[in-house]
DNA sequence: GCCGTTTTCGGCCCGACTGTTTTCAGTCG
């Protein structure tokens, strides 16, 4: 069970007891926990398990440690059983529209029966809606046009996908007069692997013309809301975009409010109230409600006495007291990368020669490349004609001679087999100067099993990196099931490089694993796992998650020397 | 239901937009 799944349990939770009209600060004090369990990193199987002390975390509490027990070793949770008998199943699709929260959704179950969007649908078409209390005709119609846009749970898109949109857009808006400073805030701008949508923050002398210039953008599918101060679209790939317009005085406290993450916002404003001060998106105010910074981002840390925070780590996991006591990471740089150590050529998966990919390694300014086909590939394994091993090899001697600013690694992936045992084909895996293991087959292992031959691969000499440790595929494919945990500190025990796949739709490990793995003294390698030499590039993909995962240049062996990396 | 550098009780982040119940609740971020 993954940690995901064990916060879906209270989130739903808290969904239900909304509709119901229970205590808001327990509502509350369930979605802070399903935060935690989401985005500590820590593997809660794992900690259920090993009997250690659940609540010793934050938002986690007697009652809610017992009821993460009772999920992890029963599969349910009794609580949640009971409630869910309360209201028909469909009920949690009515929040998913626009305009109906809890509020509503209950008023609708109470007085027309509505348990689905099949009912609302019909409910609505047939004019019921606009009679009850709170709801008008207006709404109504934005009701049953809510319906048909019926959003799947959680669509966000990839980092990667959102990026050009996010700068064409940047530069439209550059194009317009009314405004100023223009900022893309939000999970964007703290580099999430996906992000659900833009904020972008501006300043302007005359936000009319600046909105107007905004919702004229060309690929807008709607127009959500509009206002001075805010505006909100939808883009024609159903991106949402969040446009906010502040005053020069107040835009750091905007930059830092819109950046969030929401978690750490809110321990910012708890600070500020053990002060007897207030934050808000314009400034933070002493008791008498006087500004006391808010120009710039970097002002608002210091009153607090606290270093700057990169972007990446505002996710309240930790930073705010590292901040306090000085003790940041100095997050490793694009800039400090000297090579790419996970690659494919023709030789195998790829598309272009060795060759291609050892000039766009020295167009990087690289001063070293892995090339690393898959040993499968290489040999006779799976039934395949040839075995261009000999030829592979002789390749990359030969364009190390030529090529001599570059150190050329003669890489290997290999495939693990439900045992743990390498898939080598029968090569001897001494001729390659890096071996990676990776397990890409083999889904429906229990979880004994699974760790089992992870660990079993991990204890092979050969065996350098582990790739894509995980194995998910983000809203594709779930994390193996197993004990992460376990399968980290053998990695640390044999020096095994975990790695951090840099592919868009991969990043794995993702942030919250990097962080644990960081925290148990694991090591990492980028590897952008191109296919081609104009995929190398996207190795900064990667980088952003080791920032979000604290990492420094000491934690990342693509930014160390090629004679410590051998050694 | 969580939490505590006064507190084990009594708090719990803050504001914009919408629609209209013309003074604010509901929703959303």
């Amino acid at each position: 069970m993954s940690n995901r799944e064990i916060a879906a349990y209270f989130k739903t939770l808290a969904d239900l007891l909304e509709i119901k009209g229970d205590n808001p600060f327990r509502i509350r004090a369930y979605r802070n926990a399903a935060r935690t369990i989401e985005t500590s990193g820590y593997d809660f199987v794992h900690l259920v398990q090993e009997g250690e002390d659940l609540s010793k975390l934050p938002d986690i509490g007697e009652r809610i440690a017992q009821k993460i027990t009772e999920i992890v070793t029963t599969g349910k949770l009794g609580k949640l059983e009971k409630l869910k008998k309360e209201f028909p199943p469909g009920i949690l699709d009515l929040l998913r529209i626009e305009g109906i929260g809890p509020k509503r959704a209950r008023i609708l179950y109470e007085a027309l029966g509505i348990g689905s969007l099949e009912d609302l649908k019909k409910a609505a078409e047939a004019g019921k809606i606009r009679e009850l209390p709170g709801f008008s005709e207006k709404l109504e119609a934005k009701i049953l046009k809510g319906v048909s846009l019926y959003k799947k749970e959680g669509i966000r898109f990839l980092y990667a996908d959102a990026e050009p949109r996010a700068r064409d857009l940047e530069a439209y808006l550059r194009r317009c007069d009314a405004i100023d400073r223009i900022t893309i805030a939000g999970s964007f701008r703290r580099r999430k692997e996906t992000v659900g949508d833009l904020d972008i923050l501006i300043t302007s002398d005359d936000p009319l013309g600046a909105m107007d210039h905004f919702t004229a953008y060309p690929v807008i599918k709607e127009i959500v809301s509009k206002g001075p101060t805010r505006s909100t679209v939808i883009l024609e790939n159903n991106l949402q975009v969040d446009l906010r317009r502040v005053d020069n005085r107040s835009y750091g406290a905007a930059l830092h409010y819109f950046t969030g993450s929401k978690a750490h916002n809110i321990a910012i404003r708890k600070m500020a109230q053990e002060r007897g001060w207030k934050v808000n998106e314009y400034g933070v105010y002493d008791g008498k409600m006087l500004p006391i910074a808010g120009e710039d981002e970097a002002g608002i840390y210091r009153l607090f006495g606290m270093e700057y925070i990169e972007p990446e780590l505002r996710e309240d996991r930790g930073e705010l007291e590292a901040a306090r006591e000085g003790r940041l990471p100095t997050l490793v740089d694009p800039e400090e990368i000297r090579g790419d150590l996970h690659c494919y050529s023709d030789f195998g998966l790829g598309r272009d020669s060795c060759e291609a990919l050892v000039k766009k390694a020295l167009d990087l300014g690289y001063a070293y490349l892995a090339i690393t086909d898959r040993l499968d590939h290489l040999t006779c394994a799976h039934g395949r004609k040839c075995a261009p091993l000999e030829e592979y090899l002789e390749t990359l001697d030969t364009l190390q001679k030529r090529y001599s600013d570059l150190t050329i690694l003669k890489g290997a992936e290999v495939p693990i087999d439900e045992e743990g045992r390498l898939l080598d084909g029968g090569a001897e895996l001494e001729r390659f100067d890096l071996v990676i293991a990776s397990a890409d087959e083999s889904l429906g292992l229990d979880r004994e099993e699974q760790t089992r031959r992870h660990l079993a691969a991990l204890a092979h000499p050969a065996v350098k990196i582990l790739a894509h440790p995980s194995g998910r595929i983000i809203s594709r494919r779930n994390a193996f099931d197993m004990d992460l945990r376990r399968i980290i500190e053998a990695a640390v025990e044999h020096r095994v490089l975990l790695e951090i796949d840099a592919r868009p739709e991969r990043l794995d490990l993702n942030d919250a694993h990097i962080l644990q793995a960081h925290k148990l003294g694991a090591r990492f390698a980028l590897g952008s796992v191109a296919a081609g030499a104009d995929e190398m590039e996207r190795i900064h993909y990667g980088l952003y998650q080791a920032r979000r995962g604290w990492l420094q240049s000491e934690d990342l062996a693509n930014t160390w020397k090629i004679e410590h990396l051998l050694n």
